[in-house]
DNA sequence: TGGTGCATT
């Protein structure tokens, strides 16, 4: 147990205990708690009132009345829809038999067992969910309807049932049905569930398309894949002609892809659905209309609405047990010292139960961690043990499954999560939640000539983070989530966050736009990055300058044939650049290397600031005098000689005795793979090495970061080659305090001061080799 | 000499 790193602000804590007393009986009740304000009945209330008045409920009084929809001749359709008495019955009970034999009629290869008592049982709880009492209703309006926004809570079953329901109705046609999903795990794990209910094996009739892992065939009619992955497929299929139905899940979440998916799939129907749009062309494919649905989880469906011309809106309650509300009284200044005082005040007071709580970082949670523990031994031994567990993206995967593990007896598990507990990850078990309301969140500043540099910085939660947090502890009972701030202050928070599209650069996007001939500036989007904002936030000037750069556009924003070729890549523009040059340098090798390092999505070494020296020293190994580039090279490099000798085992104590994140090497390993690929397709012979000639991998690298570069001044600092911004070169870099006179850089992030990560030197008369360079001076 | 919420092709 460590017992020397302690914060200051930590000591304090734990030495005055003036809120909380634990040693005796008596000290409980005098303890000053913190006092909570019940609302949750009427909060609930008003808003369900508010969508009940506005949008039409599909529940329980589903109109059976239509069941005979004319004007499709579809003969599976019919015989789903129209062979039963009553269609509620009939459906559940009928379809998933129907489909079996109409799959071993189309394929020959059904799997054999039908009806075991599992998947009975399987059926038994698909006809419990709460949107089964809707499935009439809601076939017909998707049938009305070009485009159906649907709100389902959570527990409703809206993203497993309603594909199904879909395709057992006839409404796909011969069609697929594409279900898009902002996480990988959700669309993988979504799939396998849907292929237990239709009793077919995975990749078969259901599938999947995550990025490096795709299961799905010919016979798939129902695939669940990524919004970054339908994204792709517009690019080698404009109209995404595969799909006839497609319906966008967790919408509300407004990732950059799924905005862009929305506004394009209006489009699509426009080309594909002519009759519904007066602009539509006479040549366009009428016989292959498609159906869009739109899911969201929270309150702002009229804003999708209004964008597909008024849809219409259906609302599926969800299956979720109650959760009492608790407010502040008054606002807390220190959440971490409020979320343990209502820890406590949990732990004393209220039945067995596991807490969650929300955390906007891992700094916050190792340090309430730490709190929390070293209070839980001073508890009178008669209160049952506090069992302690910490969740966040950067920590070991199996250190986030201990809080999977069953509560021992006598025994309250407390998990400290950031908000990868809010959407990403399930756990069960959780009856109380505590909410600091706080979040980190990236902002990019788009600097219009120094491309730009991101922030992270802690924020408050909107409304529907408030509200998915406290459903944590509704999915097994009723539950408790206690909000560490006030009722107006709930009030005040934004309904949902600001779109992805309106915080990132836009550069990648900007760029596979093109591709498809279509300028961002001149989309239909849902909301729009501001055009004509301050002179240091235009993310789309900032963007397209960073593609001229590149050579990827020429002066007239008109895409380049190595733009195209960049652009086929999945990578950020600059390092599909890099790989581009690399051609010309004859260096391919290399930089695939380091580029797919670098696109990983965590970090290849480890930083663990109490073993500071230890990592210095084991870093010293991979050092190159040049920069962080090559010392990534180095790494890669060593790691490659471990794995080709050694076994799985002695791998992993490699890079945990050198501070190296294995799973970082892992994952650059399956990118490498997929950039070979497009190499290959494109005539880069990715076996070119540049051997000992490295200078030639800086200049590759240099390619690309051409606009993320800065020359030394005299007192020392660094200046941007493209902007007036001074920067310093980060602590954690090979080349912090190495005053070389030219650097080029992965990243800008700004603290208190903007540090420039992934810093390379590279020799001055580079840049006058560039053909951006020349043009801007002259 | 400093600090990384969550995703994705």
């Amino acid at each position: 147990m460590p017992t020397t790193t302690y914060s200051t602000k930590t000591i304090q804590k734990i030495r005055e205990p003036a809120y909380y007393g634990v040693k005796t009986e008596k000290n409980h009740k005098r303890a000053k708690s913190v006092p909570w304000v019940d609302v949750s009945d009427d909060d609930e209330k008003s808003k369900r009132n508010s969508l009940k008045r506005k949008n039409s409920i599909v529940n329980g009084n589903a109109d059976h009345s239509r069941n005979g929809q004319n004007g499709h001749k579809n003969k599976k359709r019919r015989s789903s829809i129209q062979n039963g008495d009553t269609p509620q019955s009939k459906d559940l009970a009928n379809s998933p038999g129907s489909s079996q034999s109409k799959r071993g009629h189309i394929n020959g290869s059904g799997p054999s067992t039908p009806h075991t008592a599992k998947f009975k049982a399987v059926q038994e709880q698909r006809k419990q969910l709460p949107i089964a009492k809707g499935r009439e209703a809601l076939i017909e309006e998707i049938n009305k309807n070009n485009v159906t926004i649907l709100l389902g809570e959570t527990g409703s079953g809206k993203t497993t049932q309603v594909p199904q329901y879909i395709l057992e109705s006839g409404l796909a046609r011969n069609g697929m049905i594409a279900v898009t999903q902002p996480r990988k795990v959700a669309a993988t794990s979504l799939a396998q569930r849907v292929a237990v209910e239709q009793n077919v094996s995975l990749g078969d009739l259901v599938g999947y398309a995550v990025r490096f892992d795709e299961k799905s065939s010919a016979q798939t009619r129902i695939k669940y894949l990524t919004d970054g992955m339908i994204v792709r497929e517009l690019m080698s299929d404009p109209l995404l002609s595969n799909y006839s139905v497609i319906i966008v899940d967790e919408a509300h979440e407004r990732t950059l892809r799924t905005d862009l998916l929305i506004a394009n799939l209006k489009k699509i129907q426009a080309k594909r659905n002519p009759k519904t749009d007066p602009k539509g062309k006479g040549n366009a494919d009428t016989s292959n209309p498609l159906k869009i649905v739109i899911m969201s989880a929270t309150l702002d469906a009229e804003k999708f609405s209004k964008f597909y011309h008024n849809a219409k809106i259906l609302y599926v309650k969800g299956r979720q047990h109650p959760v009492k509300i608790y407010h502040s009284a008054e606002s807390q200044l220190d959440y971490t010292d409020a979320a343990m005082r209502t820890f406590f005040q949990i732990h004393t007071d209220q039945p067995p139960g596991d807490v969650l709580i929300f955390l906007p970082g891992q700094e916050d949670i190792e340090s309430l961690q730490k709190s929390i523990e070293l209070y839980a031994k001073q508890l009178p031994s008669d209160k049952s043990e506090v069992l302690t567990c910490t969740m966040f993206a950067a920590q070991e995967h199996s250190q986030n499954n201990k809080a999977f593990s069953p509560t021992p007896p006598n025994t309250r598990k407390c998990i400290l999560a950031t908000n990868i507990a809010e959407t990403s990850i399930t756990i069960p078990g959780i009856k109380y939640v505590i909410d600091t309301g706080k979040c980190k969140e990236k902002q990019y500043l788009a600097r219009i000539s120094g491309g730009g540099f991101d922030t992270l910085l802690t924020r408050d939660i909107t409304k529907s983070s408030a509200m998915q947090r406290a459903g944590r502890a509704g999915r097994e009972g009723t539950g408790a989530c206690f909000r560490l701030y006030t009722e107006d202050a709930f009030n005040t928070m934004a309904v949902s966050g600001e779109p992805e599209i309106l915080r990132c650069s836009l550069t990648s996007s900007i760029l596979n736009l093109k591709c498809l001939g279509q300028n961002l500036e001149e989309l239909d989007l849902m909301d729009k990055p501001d055009l004509d904002s301050m002179a240091d936030l235009k993310p789309v000037a900032s963007a397209l300058k960073t593609l001229w750069l590149l050579g990827a556009i020429d002066n007239h924003q008109k895409l380049t044939p190595s733009g195209r070729q960049m652009a086929l890549f999945p990578l950020e523009p600059q390092y599909a650049c890099a790989v581009v040059a690399s051609k010309e340098y004859g260096c391919t090798s290399e930089v695939l290397d380091i580029v797919s390092v670098l696109s990983a999505s965590s970090k290849l070494f480890i930083d663990i600031s109490e073993q500071r020296d230890a990592v210095t020293e084991a870093r010293r190994k991979f050092r190159h005098p040049s920069g962080d580039h090559l010392t990534v090279l180095n790494a890669v490099k060593a790691y490659r000689d471990i794995a080709a000798s050694e076994n799985k085992h002695s791998r992993r104590e490699w890079c945990r005795k050198h501070f190296l994140n294995e799973r970082t090497f892992l994952e650059a390993r399956d990118i490498r793979e997929q950039l070979v690929v497009t190499c290959g397709r494109i005539g880069i012979d990715v076996s070119v090495s540049a051997k000992e000639n490295e200078d030639l991998v800086i200049r590759s690298m240099g390619h690309g970061l051409a606009g993320n570069s800065a020359f030394l001044q005299a007192d020392g600092t660094y200046k941007q080659t493209m902007g007036q911004t001074i920067v310093k070169v980060h602590p954690g870099s090979s080349l912090c305090d190495k005053k070389v006179p030219a650097i080029i850089y992965d990243d800008l992030m700004y603290t208190n001061q903007i540090y420039a990560r992934g810093v390379s030197s590279i020799p001055k008369s580079f840049f006058l080799s560039l053909d951006a360079f020349k043009q801007r001076k002259a």
